[in-house]
DNA sequence: CCTATATATGAATATATGTTCACGTGTGAA
DNA sequence: TTCACACGTGAACATATATTCATATATAGG
C-alpha cells in the first residue's frame, strides 16, 4: 500500500534549511495580527478611509460622499477601522465625527504608494 | 414626490470639506495598486512565505514543509507573489528556487510586526 | 409626542479568494 | 523509453467579506 502523502515525505532537498527557517518564523498568533493589520488595508475603500480621514475629521454622512458609497456600507467600514484601533470617533449631537486614530498606518500607506510609483517606471 | 435617496443630498454638514479631500485623494488607478500590494500581506501564509524567503532561498517542496500545507497550496501562492514581483525563482534540474526579490516588502512586515507589539502593551 | 435626520447593525446576497483535487509538463535516473 | 519526482495549473469547492436592504437607536426640533 503505496500512502503517496501530499507533502512528498522521501525528501532529497535541504532539511537543515528547514528546520533554521521554522525556527526564525513568527508565531501564529503574531502572523493572524499582522495580516488582520494588512487586511485592513487590502481595499480601495479602506485606503481611501484612511487617506481621507488623515487630511481631516469627517463625519460619517460627507466621508460616504467622499467615498462614494452608501451611508450603511460607510459605517461598517467604519465598524471594522474602530476594532482594529485605527480610527476613534466623538459624538456632536446627531452628527458623528471619525478621525484617525493611528499615525502609523498612513506612514504605511505612504510607504507604498512611493515604492508602487518606483516600480512603474521600470 | 419625494426622492429620499441613499446619500442624504440635503445636506447640512461641511460640503468644502468634502471638496478638499476629495481632490487630495490618490486616483483610482493607484488605489488599486496600493490595495493589491496590501493584499498580497493580507493572509498569514503569504506573510510565512515572505518572512521564510527573506531568511533564505527555498525550493517549493521544502518551502511547503515549511508552511505546513500541500505543494499545490504553495505553488498557487507563489504564482501570486511572482506575478506582483515579490518572488523571483531559479530553476536547477528538476527543483525550483524561490527568493525575494523585492526588499521594501520585508521592510513593511517589520514595520507592522513591530507597531502591533507596541499596541499589545498598550 | 411626533417627525426628520444621522448613524449603527443584523440578515441576506454577491463576489472574491484560498485550498484541494486531478492532471499535465519537464527533468533526471535506471 | 520508462519511471519517479518537482512543479504548475485549471476546475471545483469552501469560506471570507463587501455591499445592500430593512430596521433599530438616538437626538434635535416643532
Amino acid at each position: 500500500m503505496k500512502k503517496q502523502k501530499d507533502t512528498c515525505e522521501t525528501r532529497l532537498t535541504d532539511s537543515s534549511a528547514v528546520e533554521h527557517v521554522v525556527e526564525r518564523l513568527s508565531g501564529e498568533r503574531e502572523l493572524a495580527g499582522m495580516a488582520e493589520m494588512f487586511k485592513a488595508l487590502a481595499e480601495p475603500t479602506r485606503i481611501k478611509i484612511i487617506e481621507a480621514l488623515s487630511l481631516r475629521e469627517l463625519c460619517v454622512c460627507d466621508l460616504s460622499v467622499v467615498l462614494g458609497m452608501s451611508q450603511s456600507a460607510t459605517s461598517h467600514q467604519l465598524r471594522l477601522l474602530r476594532h482594529l484601533g485605527l480610527v476613534r470617533f466623538r459624538k456632536a449631537g446627531k452628527v458623528c465625527y471619525y478621525s484617525l486614530d493611528d499615525d502609523h498606518v498612513s506612514e504605511l500607506l505612504s510607504a507604498v504608494r512611493e515604492h508602487n510609483l518606483h516600480k512603474r517606471e521600470k
